[in-house]
RNA sequence: GCCCGGGUGGUGAAAUGGUAGACACGAGGGACUUAAAAUCCCUUGGUCCGUAAGGGCUGUGCGGGUUCAAGUCCCGCCCCGGGCACCA
């Protein structure tokens, strides 16, 4: 009988489903195994063969672990939100939701149809609000969570707080914090942080949270209107549509990935993954270990600030802290933005009090502490205040920032809205009497202007300030010639002095309006400019210039540089650009033609540095710094907290509400926070994300309590989660995928531990993996998890790519110019009349070799007299359909260019195209003609498999023509799984010749027939051979090797015309992983009423393999020249003496001795003459 | 530029320092058949000598080296793929 792959997988598919063969318990009586495949975006594309390679191999590892007793966690799912199916929507008005369904529906069949052992009932889906429920649960644990630096690991906020509340915020305290918390939030104490008011602890609070509101740098995709995380920006544009990216800055949420940067780093060490994904997170990472350096502003050069001007009274250090704080920077945007839109009342009194008004200098939106005030002055420590009705509700607030200010000296005076626009000249005499009353706590505040561009931004002067850079190579300090800074680095504009602004504001304007693309694609151009400026060298006190250059990043460490000429080839090409010194730093290097940045040089600036190599030089250099307090080693990151909000519709609401402004919580009893219905899947008109337009999005609390117990409305975040937040912690939900009261219980986490293998694309390196380990990581420091790694072995399958055919088209130029000038002129001159116009020239293939000769005018006749009167013929009948249009000849351009073609046009083997299917293929090509008759060969080109090269092979074919068992072989057969490789549709012949040769082994004159006969020796060691080779193959994961091992058995056994059941049965147990429809088949019709998945791994046996002689290659001077074959019990010693006593090696000897005879038993003897 | 991979027949590829090219595709030849499909058998890295049996030389990107023996180990280069990149 001949084997029917369409019945057997038909019948087979049915079985499993209907026995729930592949139904996992949480068993844990038996050992356990977790693998697991990367979670797949359900495209619309559906899957082509290059998607189920890593199902494939994930699949026989798990069939092959439960055939060796293990209870194998093998589940699938699909990550179901994503940008795909909300563009879909967008232009067709498709609820998203529903195009996914469709997707997966699809999927799931084609999925089937491949034979997975997926346990369908543990199915999770991102979009589903049962699992997205526990996604919004994380984020509410990421947002009640800060990183703890002492211990090193993530806590709750709650004692966060209540350590600020008994201890402050104080000496250590402030300097545990992570990150760029420890730099900005001042020192504040037990009594203090009482007194705050709401505002104030909240945003004190979001410098801790691990998923916190900030307003942030993003990457913002105007095209797709959202912004992207890091990963999904490459080369400046979107990874996913290649869309312009900008830098924008906006009120995002972020998660504090970077405070897990250095344990995400030395994870990886203990991790079983490729060395290239390794690196490629390390690369991610980027830790760079070096020096904070601070170089003073030179006071005699820059005005000194009066305390007044730093926001401060003087002694209090504390004060000029908080001034100079993180707040501060964070103030400064939301004071800019007020300054350029005050409120009517805020503006009218402006305009009285400006200038010298009130006898002295009143600055307007003005920083002090952590407030922003509408007017102050500095001298006389008066705050004017101007409420609006907003005020009402907040007198509370007020009180207390009142407290605050009246602590450190501030004199709070309040006009309401009506008061000033009533009479404002009353309220600025009002103003004057208080100031008046006042003493005058310092007399200098003299600012020469009052231009809001020009005037550095009060609260922070630049006299006394000093500017931090981060270097990796403090041992070149000596060689520092000039400073750079970022053109967005705060203190440009403080440090720039009169005679300079125009131009620095000229080119910092210039460069912040260059997008990220621009400025990656200009590398290469220096520019910059002077600041005006200068520092102190922290060493020699010499005058250091300050510039700003946009080779400086912003984001990178302090978003200025120590710029050594002699030592940084970027700071060489500037210097050099600008005619600034350059001072060599190392010996032997030559400065005039670039930097020497070699690390195994010598220094030799003079100095305590002179002679030391630069490791030890940077050891040194450090700890000069500290000892001047200039400096200290420092480790920085490359790797930026992760913009953690889309502002788009298909994704997790981020469960959080706004009451006045602050973002809180929603409690969990309100998880899942639905997605709402909206009517458009677009921005409202305000450019608000799409939740925006959803009724009643809204959070009302349902106990009273709110003050009044009127209960009130507070407005729900409207940006969503992006793709990453579902798929960070799946693997977790499988475990336990109904449960409703937890994301998992502690039990079967328990059990099913970290992932044992987890299969997928090279591509998440950076992405995915790195989120999810980071999501791991801190669902282990909560308490949730005991491991803190999510997948201990990483295998990146390849890619499989398609061979592509190319045709060359003509083009119009080509067309036109070469070919109806070049004929038409060669036979008459006179026929241009004839010519058409090329808006109307059907397709034309020109075969690669003809182009030449017709370029080269080497045609034969022949061709020549084909070529004419194909040409004759288009033109007339062009002519006839548009008689009016006759021709115009145009320049000369590119002769042809290539275009995809289907491949399903083409013949595989010959490249040959079907002309006729070509051009029935598209309306474009229907009079698609072959320049020169017969028949058009395609080039072959290997790429990418996708849609839009035409080149995709659907699996489902596939297995209609030849069966899943056929197609899963083949594909594991192909090559070394991690490669890339080319999919080659006719290869697949010979893994489905070898089912036949397996079936037929059971099979005597179309009867099945499986003899009980004791096998003989040599059968058992085919069996056993195989056994062996598979059974270590697999556990290596080398399954093109066991395929080929499969394929020599069933020839060796046809050979020797085995149809026994003692070497045909555990044969079928070890195929059964990798083609398991044909094997249960067989297993039916062997006997056994259970399915074959659960029957044991055969155990190979090393008796069996025993050989008796070896044929040993006798080899001269390591060339084989002959075969000796001895018992393999023979000694070294007897070998050599029956070799050396062979007639035919005496005669290679020619009589001579050997110089040497090497003899390793059971591989080869070597004579050395 | 830096960091990872990788380079073996016409193709996909195999090879614990020990007979390079297993296994498979393709190609060529043959058998069966009226024919085709299917199946089976033989040949197949290159090259040279020989009627043949058989034999020689050469060959794993290039150049060196270590070793009795190198695709495999070491040094230097070239090329391809991937990651990172004015990252200080």
């Amino acid at each position: 009988m001949a084997y029917e792959h369409r019945d057997i997988e038909k019948k087979w598919r049915e079985r499993w489903k209907d026995r729930g063969t592949y139904r996992v318990e949480n068993d844990t009586s038996k050992p356990k195994y977790y693998v697991l495949d990367m979670f797949p975006y359900p495209s619309g594309a559906g899957l082509h063969v290059g998607h189920p390679l890593g199902y494939i191999a994930s699949d026989i590892v798990a069939r092959y672990k439960r055939h060796s007793g293990f209870n194998v966690l093998h589940p699938m799912g699909y990550d179901s939100f994503g940008l795909p199916a909300e563009q879909y929507a967008i232009q067709t008005g498709q609820h998203p939701a529903k195009t996914t369904e469709v997707n997966i529906a699809r999927y799931r069949e084609q999925l089937d149809n491949i034979g997975f052992s997926f346990d369908w009932s543990r199915e999770v889906r991102t979009s589903n609000p049962d699992y997205y429920k526990w996604t919004q649960w994380i984020f509410l644990q990421l947002f009640e969570s800060w990183y703890d630096a002492r211990q090193d690991k993530a806590r709750p906020i709650a004692e966060l707080i209540a350590r600020f509340e008994e201890r402050g915020c104080m000496g250590q305290d402030a300097s545990i914090l992570t990150g760029d918390v420890e730099e900005f939030v001042g020192e504040f104490s037990a009594a203090e942080w009482k007194a705050f008011e709401e505002r104030t602890k909240q945003m004190v609070l979001q410098h801790f949270r691990l998923a916190y509101l900030s307003d942030a740098w993003v990457n913002w995709c105007p095209a797709l209107g959202t912004v992207l995380a890091n990963d999904e920006v490459k080369d400046g544009v979107s990874e996913r549509g290649g869309h312009p990216v900008e830098r924008k800055r906006m009120p995002q949420w972020s998660m504090r990935i970077t405070a897990y940067a250095q344990r995400l780093l030395d994870g990886l060490d203990a991790l079983d993954w490729s060395t290239s994904m390794k690196e490629a997170q390390r690369n991610w990472i980027g830790r760079s270990e070096g020096a904070s350096v601070r170089f003073e502003i030179k006071s005699d050069l820059t005005p000194s600030p009066s305390p007044g001007e730093r926001g401060t009274i003087p002694g209090d250090n504390r004060f000029r802290e908080s001034a100079n704080s993180f707040i501060w920077s964070k103030l400064i945007e939301r004071a800019k933005d007020m300054r350029h839109n005050p409120t009517e009342a805020e503006d009218r009194l402006w305009q009285v009090i400006r200038g010298n008004a009130t006898g002295g200098r009143i600055r307007r939106q003005h920083i002090i502490d952590v407030f922003i005030v509408d007017f102050v002055s500095l001298p006389k420590q008066l705050v004017i205040e101007v409420d609006g009705d907003i005020h009402d509700l907040q007198t509370e607030e007020d009180a207390l920032r009142t407290l605050r200010l009246g602590e450190e000296g501030f004199k709070v005076i309040r006009f309401r809205n009506e008061e000033v626009l009533n009479d404002p000249q009353e309220v600025k005499r009002k103003i004057i009497e208080e100031l008046n009353a006042r003493p005058d706590f310092n007399k200098d505040d003299v600012e020469p202007s009052d231009d809001e561009h020009s005037a550095p931004l009060p609260g922070r002067g630049a006299g006394g300030e000093v500017i931090e850079v981060f270097t990796t190579r403090p041992d070149t300090l000596f060689g520092v010639t000039f400073l750079t800074l970022a053109p967005e680095h705060d203190l440009v504009s403080s440090l720039t002095t009169d005679d300079r602004r125009a131009e620095v504001e000229a080119y910092v304007k210039t460069a912040s309006n260059r997008s990220e693309r621009e400025r990656q694609a200009e590398v290469d151009k220096v520019s910059g400019v002077f600041t005006g400026s200068y520092a102190k060298h922290p060493f020699t006190g010499a005058d250091i210039p300050v510039w700003v250059g946009d080779y400086v990043l912003a984001g990178y460490g302090t978003g200025a540089v120590m710029a050594v000429p002699g030592g940084d080839q970027r700071d060489w090409r500037f210097a050099k650009h600008f005619g600034l010194p350059i001072i060599a730093v190392t010996e032997g290097a030559d400065i005039e033609n670039g930097a020497d940045e070699s690390k195994e040089a010598t220094i030799c600036s003079e100095g305590f540095l002179k002679g030391l190599k630069v490791p030890d030089a940077v050891r040194r250099a450090i700890q000069e710094l500290e000892k001047l307090n200039a400096g200290e080693g420092r480790i920085n990151f490359r790797l930026r907290d992760a913009a953690f909000g889309r502002q788009r519709y298909w994704g997790e609401p981020i469960p959080i509400y706004y009451k006045d402004d602050i973002p809180y919580p929603l409690p969990e009893s309100e998880l899942p926070l639905v997605l709402p219905e909206v009517d458009k899947f677009l921005p409202t008109e305000d450019g608000e994300p799409p939740l925006a337009r959803a009724k009643n999005w809204t959070y009302t609390p349902l106990s009273p309590g709110e003050g009044s117990g009127v209960r009130s409305s507070y407005p729900l975040e409207t940006t969503t989660m992006p793709g990453w937040a579902g798929s960070s912690w799946y693997f977790l939900r499988y475990m336990d995928p109904k449960n409703e009261g937890r994301f998992a219980s502690p039990e079967a986490i328990n059990y099913w531990q970290q992932i044992d293998l987890y299969m997928g694309g090279a591509e998440h390196a950076t992405g995915h993996l790195l989120y999810f380990r980071f999501w791991t990581k801190f669902l282990h420091d909560r308490g949730w998890l005991p491991f803190d790694e999510p997948a201990k072995k990483l295998v990146n399958q390849g890619m499989i790519q398609g061979v592509s055919r190319i045709a060359y088209k003509a083009t119009k130029d080509f067309f036109a110019y070469e070919l109806l000038t070049m004929i038409f002129s060669m036979r008459s001159a006179q026929d241009t009349s004839e010519l058409v116009s090329v808006e109307d020239i059907p397709i034309v293939l020109v075969p690669v070799e003809l182009r030449n000769r017709i370029v080269h005018g080497t045609l034969t006749p022949q061709e020549e007299a084909t070529i004419e009167s194909q040409l004759r013929d288009l033109t007339k009948t062009l002519q006839e359909k548009q008689p009016n249009r006759a021709g115009k000849v145009v320049s000369p351009g590119n002769h042809s260019f290539p275009v995809h073609v289907d491949i399903s046009l083409v013949d595989p083997s010959t490249g040959a195209l079907d002309i006729h299917l070509f051009r029935e293929s598209s309306p474009e090509n229907s009079g698609a003609i072959v320049l020169g008759g017969g028949t058009y060969f395609c080039r072959p080109e290997v790429e990418k498999m996708s849609k839009s090269k035409h080149n995709v092979v659907n699996p489902d074919d596939i297995i209609t023509k030849y069966g899943a068992d056929t197609l899963r072989l083949y594909e594991m057969f192909l090559g070394p799984l991690e490669q890339s490789k080319p999919w080659d549709t006719n290869g697949i012949e010979g893994t489905s010749r070898f089912l036949k040769k397996f079936w037929n082994l059971f099979y005597e004159s179309d009867v099945f027939s499986v003899s009980d006969v004791a096998p003989t020796k040599e059968e058992f060691k085919t069996l056993h051979a195989t056994l062996k080779k598979v059974t270590e193959d697999i556990e290596k994961m080398s399954f093109n090797t066991s395929v080929s091992q499969f394929m020599i058995a069933v020839n060796e056994l046809a050979a020797l015309k085995c149809h026994k059941r003692d070497v045909l049965e555990p044969l079928t147990v070890a195929l059964a992983p990798f083609a398991p429809h044909i094997a249960e088949e067989l297993w039916e019709k062997l006997g056994h009423p259970t399915s074959i998945t659960v029957a044991k791994w055969p155990q190979w046996d090393a008796q069996y393999l025993v050989e008796d002689n070896f044929s040993y290659p006798i080899s001269f001077n390591g060339k084989t020249r002959m075969q000796m074959e001895f018992p393999i019990a023979l000694s070294k010693e007897e070998v050599e003496a029956r070799v050396l006593a062979n007639p035919e090696v005496q005669q290679r000897l020619e009589g001579k001795a050997p110089k040497k005879v090497i003899v390793v038993p059971k591989r080869i003897v070597n004579i050395v003459v």
